[in-house]
DNA sequence: TTGACATGTGACCATCTGGTCACCTATCTT
DNA sequence: AAGATAGGTGACCAGATGGTCACATGTCAA
């Protein structure tokens, strides 16, 4: 599976994409914390960490016994970057409305 | 499911990923073009498309017995300017560098 | 009008995924 | 040291997903 397809598939997810939210609202949060925000077991809340690190969409960092969660930008910046940008060019975004309208006339 | 989870699943495959890269290439073709592009049969390819369309990223138009596809990349751009673009904001960008430059120090 | 071609449907199957639970380890606090 | 707290693991299950196939419909061309 390539880096790519990792992001893409850990976005897939609507509980994870609101762990994102979460973190990025505020950074450091550890596991029972996040668990408390959403409705369903810790073990669940690991499981979608656990995709979400493997994508490197989170990063972590131990203090004593707590496990901080942190949101890392980086690889939707750079699928954004080299696949989701070709498609939203604002020259293509004007053909579409286009298409669109011509074909609401038909 | 809401229209964001369906795109974002819709993207979470490599084939789909991949039939849309094909669409973008070219458009209007037909189910059997796209099939000779994929290592998959027919049937496979259906599902595919029958996904993507039913995310608003393909759209459709019958031509006698042929049934031509178009990419549409309103849906993508619309999920990227409301969602994606607040983890990609450059001053966010900026403080994840930071981050990963301090911890990478200590 | 018959045969070839393009697409569609429903059943079916293996595997992946999302979620839970019982049980375990590590750390803190008193 | 003991109890409470934070996190981790592996088994397990139901349902979703990705893919195939047999069969069927609609359309074109000779």
């Amino acid at each position: 599976m390539t880096d790519d397809d990792r992001v893409f598939k850990a976005l897939a997810d609507p509980t994870r994409r609101f762990l994102l939210d979460l973190l990025f609202a505020r950074e450091g949060q550890t596991l029972t914390e996040l668990e408390s925000a959403v409705e369903m077991t810790r073990y669940g809340v690991m499981k979608h960490l656990k995709v979400l690190e493997e994508a490197d969409l989170v990063v972590t960092r131990r203090s004593g016994r707590e496990k901080l969660h942190f949101l890392n930008a980086v690889p939707i910046r750079e699928v954004h970057d080299r696949w989701i940008d070709k498609y939203t060019e604002r020259h293509v975004a004007a053909l579409m409305d286009l298409k669109h309208e011509l074909e609401s006339e038909s």
